[in-house]
DNA sequence: CTGTTAGCGCTTTCAT
DNA sequence: ATGAAAGCGCTAACAG
């Protein structure tokens, strides 16, 4: 009923090794008989069983990605430039969502390991030593991508956090602010959270400037808690002249709130993020903050992966990619 | 080096069988046996091969997702909607973008299918005779997702585009409106273009309004294509007292064009649009506009594509999947 | 340039 | 309840 490698031999007249070799381009087979055993496959339609072969070679070209959640914006854009360099390369992915959930992440990892996948791609939250001692069973390599690793020991390509905050924060300062707000993510959040939280503190440190934790709100990346951080800097006696917000969505949700109180951005109160999202300049006034290439990650940590499956020597298995300040309407000076 | 059943059974001492019986969950093994057996898996860290599994039982608990392009906000949801049900049913899921291009799409159908996935989840464009052809080469089920289908003869789950677009104009008529803009997208896009195009026109008609296309603008979906056509409109003598827009950016663009012009939203001028983006609350005024329950689209149809892959009887293999107008801002009465 | 022959690691009758 | 053995469809030496 399907038809195997072996009917192809039998009607091309020749044998399996023979058809093996024309169907993986194996130069050693004279012209007329390829054309035989081409004529062959069409005949009968023909199509080669990837998990069969995948057995015989151990070579299955499919890696694994796990993913916090594909649904997220900057996440899926990551995807894309992981799966279009996979595709330039003959690889397929098999995509697990994770949620940056340690018992999800390690239990993917290793249905991701037996399904033979050639190589992972890991972003999640933080790495601990339960990933690592997960990651150690794998027999294939494995980089990170947009993930903080404290170890440091395996090859990732990341963007430094921290330092897109410090650079965001750091404009401000320059432009005569000292009075600095910041609309914070999660702090047990490591990447999002923490890193951009450490990146303001840097910021103002190296700038002389005291530390108000007046100062701080911890929001939830999203809109709301953008406006519900603003009305209380808003209610401050001696509020800040500018907002540095962990995203763009609560940069935005801050803009609205001062907007809403009759104040004006930037002339009152000046506001900047990290995110660059499609929002950022379908605003009013568009949003300054600081863009990442998240398709970049996605593509270069791939591109990491398939040297590494390829056995190559690479010069690096270390990546910081670099971001970049977009100056649009919404920083002015003091 | 690799440690196979067979290593477990040897350890354990007992038979293949026996060690693919408890790996697999089946009851007719003593518990004592099972237990040493376990321990053995244990001892050796054994790891379940599931290709050799695929290539022995025929079956990979793997299905294959070609979709469009996993960056973009809406298909991303939908793909989240697809995993989650997917691990449910312990299946995973290798994701292909294929970008609404007719060759990619017949190209990764065929890799799809050599990787023996045990279903595929279909999102392109149209289906043409060319993936008919294709599909039939399969002898796993087909379902496709948020994806048009003339010949209508496959499984399927879907919103209906028109509908949706109809419901939002018609919200415009029923608050009084006559003069009704639409900013389309491109009509050669089955759905998101034309068959919103065409559930503007239907509610025109049955509401006697004639045609008129100077009120239409082909745009590109994009924030900037909405200010360019809104321009337009402004331009006119007899200008619009709404606006129709096929997607939220654009109708954004839209609102921002009216309010540069000195307008005001909704007192001059009516927006609405269809897809309930989170954009849509995050400006101002909020957006009135019409949602499609992406992540059920996703849900439903892996769901669908779960019973057909185990043989069960289906009462259904057509969804159509209701979508809500949402009101909020930007729609006044006339 | 082509064929023969072992496996790859597991499931699955069929016995027992 | 357990074991023996025959494949699943293909690749990869090895011969010739």
């Amino acid at each position: 009923m399907t038809v195997t490698i072996y009917d192809v031999a039998r009607e091309a007249g020749v044998s399996m090794a023979t058809v093996s070799r024309v169907v993986n381009n194996n130069p050693n087979v004279k012209p007329q008989t390829r054309k035989k055993v081409f004529e062959a496959i069409e005949r009968l339609g023909y199509r080669p069983n990837a998990v069969a072969r995948g057995l015989a070679s151990k070579k299955t070209t499919t890696v694994g990605v796990v993913i916090p959640d594909i649904s997220n914006m900057n996440l899926a854009e990551i995807a894309r430039g992981i799966e279009d360099i996979a595709t330039m390369y003959h690889y397929n992915i098999i995509l697990c969502n994770a949620d940056k959930k340690k018992d999800k992440e390690i239990r993917v990892i290793n249905t991701l390991l037996e399904k033979q996948v050639d190589g992972l791609l890991f972003m999640g939250g933080t790495v601990t030593d339960e990933h690592i001692q997960a990651f150690k069973t794998s027999s294939v390599p494995i980089v990170l991508c947009a993930t903080t690793d404290d170890n440091n020991t395996i090859p990732a390509v990341d963007i430094d956090h921290q330092q897109a905050a410090y650079d965001a924060v750091k404009l401000l300062v320059d432009s005569g602010h000292r009075k600095i707000g910041m609309i914070s993510g999660t702090l047990q959040d490591p990447s999002l959270g923490f890193a951009r939280y450490q990146g303001y503190k840097q910021a103002l440190e190296e700038s002389a400037i005291p530390f108000n934790e007046n100062y701080v709100r911890v929001g939830n990346y999203k809109y709301e808690s953008g406006i519900e951080a603003m009305k209380y800097f808003l209610a401050l006696e001696d509020r800040p002249t500018a907002v540095f917000a962990a995203t763009d969505e609560m940069a935005i949700g801050a803009i609205h709130a001062i907007q809403d109180a009759g104040l004006k951005v930037p002339e009152d109160i000046s506001v900047i993020s990290v995110d660059n999202s499609r929002m950022a300049s379908m605003v009013r006034p568009q949003l300054t903050t600081v863009a990442q290439p998240m398709y970049d990650i996605g593509a270069v940590s791939m591109r990491l992966l398939t040297k590494l499956m390829n056995k190559e020597t690479t010069d690096q298995t270390k990546y910081v990619l670099p971001h970049t300040v977009i100056e649009r309407q919404t920083v002015g000076q003091v």
